[in-house]
DNA sequence: AGAGCCTGTCGAAGCGCTTCGACTGCTCTC
DNA sequence: GAGAGCAGTCGAAGCGCTTCGACAGGCTCT
């Protein structure tokens, strides 16, 4: 291992002088500054870690922590994941990965030691235990999603609402008057999970305002599920025309059965998904879908924290403004009989 | 921040020993023990990550490298990943996530820093350009997938060739006589990543050796592409009843369009697949498979890894047994005319 | 022309931990 | 009952870096 030392030997300069030329806290003159970087080059120096963090308490590490769960939205989370390790490079942070296995004990952890400068938190519950620690924090944090009480955080989603209204208007503009929203697992629900109740509040409210009628299901995802969720709603709504899936793993499900029961997609019945952009065209139809920005929510989460280690930037929340692309899984509302 | 002097005094002891309290390095008597432990629970102390890894040159940091590129296998990346996340954990390891968009670069600098320990690198090409790097560093790695040359390096997989004779065997042995291998996208081939090439080489030998004909067709994923893939392996194959698919995204399109045209499975024509369990129970036709055991990999992955870093193990290739297990897509093979 | 100010450099003091050698009382052993 | 051996503890020396204060030399002012 080369050290500061024998780069300042090498270059004949003291180690402090080093240390000022690759962190360019104090000016150097231009000569000097070319001899050391051509003492580092030359003899592959990197500077240690773990002195660094010591020296200076600061690792230039950021915390991950992701769901343990890997039976929802995967590819959402690996997107994000991906993004922030990606961006967060590009500011000079390295991300230490971070499973919800540990609870609450891995904030504690990873605070206690310094081993990371500052967390994301991803899947965050409306109520989450890790939050009265995070507010307690002398690190900064930033989440990915919203929990009930954003007081005293920063996070980082979607605009589910926003998003629940786009999907109702689109419908409602072509003319659907009976809509069935096809939502996450019950146990998605059942665990406050942000996202999914605001999304449906979203579909709510603005299905009230345009005089829609709205029926909502949670539906496992797989063939099975989908074809018992599938019969009740048009057992209970006949004349349902519309359908608003926000499940990945019943998509694929949903289309196969209308069809296999003599429904055109978009001719009889239109389809809106809320799902990652690959999702929608890859499926059999193409999908008109409001997409979950991943990689967006991952980059926007690592520049608000970077903002706050740099002392810019406070507690915010951003919700990113839902986009709704139309393809061919939408249409207008065959007249009624 | 708590600090080690500070237990120190708190318990009446010397820095030292609750150092040694803490490793467990040298014999401490029990009330002593006992009183720093109260000590550390009562004062919140946790060991300061940085001057730990200086003073004892070890992160405790093991650096998982996972492909940037979200196109491809991402449950399977994901999975791994978060066990080996776990795992580690069990292991008093953390996990430093690294995508590969720095290249080898990433490697000296994690080497060359002493940001981790160890390394685990996913997505391996058959001639990958890190290998030499890592034959040449003092830290040892391990590798989740198969280069073309594992001299001095250690090697988690499953056994993809054993995997491609397994499938042919099944077909055979259900007295299918034509067999379709409907292949990852020709990109994969052309990075040659090893397991898209292992997997091929086992169905072929095995093919030959039971009189099987073989026709593989590298395939993107969605519906277009599987369909274009379809009609030319009919108008090549017209006898082909037997499928063999290892692309996640091409399954579901690959069951819906033998549908459209009216060949049931397992009826008319069987298929099996080389994907995770899930992907394999949640398809529309329970499908016959041989599992990427993902978790399998992460967890053997760390262990040899951390067997490594506790001066046990070696340099070795632990090849995964495949498994085949029947669903519902193969049966007998329809009695040609 | 001297005070006052930058600019560029250096030395030294830690950051909080691990670990080595040394030391103190013991208990064994023959 | 003297020597060997061991369990249990301590002090001190770093690990490699950052950062603070100091200072030399050159500049701009008035």
């Amino acid at each position: 291992m080369v050290t500061l030392a024998e780069v300042a030997q090498h270059a004949g300069v003291s180690a402090s002088t080093v240390s000022y030329v690759l962190s360019g806290k104090r000016s150097i003159s231009t000569t000097t500054r070319q001899r050391v970087e051509e003492s580092i080059r030359k003899l592959g120096y990197h500077p240690n870690a773990g002195a660094r963090a010591l020296a200076s308490s600061r690792s230039n590490i950021i915390a991950l922590m992701i769901p343990l769960r890997t039976d929802m939205y995967v590819p959402v989370m690996m997107e994000i994941a991906i993004a922030v390790a990606a961006v967060a490079r590009t500011h000079g942070y390295d991300i230490l990965l971070l499973t919800d296995e540990e609870g609450p004990d891995a904030v504690r952890r990873v605070t206690g030691s310094g081993l990371a400068d500052a967390m994301i938190l991803m899947d965050v519950e409306l109520d989450d235990e890790r939050l009265p620690l995070l507010r307690g924090a002398d690190q900064p944090s930033v989440l990915i999603g919203l929990p009930a009480d954003t007081e005293g955080l920063t996070c980082v989603d979607l605009d589910f609402r926003a998003t629940g209204a786009l999907c109702v208007e689109h419908l409602a503009r072509l003319g659907h008057r009976d809509v069935a929203v096809i939502g996450e697992a019950a146990a998605v629900y059942e665990r406050h999970t942000g996202f999914a109740e605001r999304t449906l509040d979203g579909l709510r409210t603005r299905a009230r305002e345009l005089e829609l009628r709205l029926l909502h299901r949670p539906c496992e995802g797989g063939y099975d599920a989908m074809a018992a969720t599938l019969a009740r709603v048009f057992d209970e709504r006949p004349d349902t025309t519309g359908f608003v899936v926000q499940n990945e793993a019943a998509v694929e499900p949903l289309l196969a059965l209308l069809r296999q029961q003599g429904r055109a997609v978009p001719e009889d019945v239109s389809v809106v998904a809320v799902c990652p952009e690959q999702v929608a065209i890859q499926a059999s139809v193409r999908l008109t879908s409001v997409a979950v920005p991943a990689q967006e929510m991952g980059r926007r989460a690592v520049e608000q924290l970077v903002a706050k280690l740099d002392g810019r930037g406070s507690d915010e929340v951003v919700l990113l403004a839902p986009e709704l692309t139309v393809r061919a899984s939408s249409g207008p509302a065959p007249v009624q009989p």
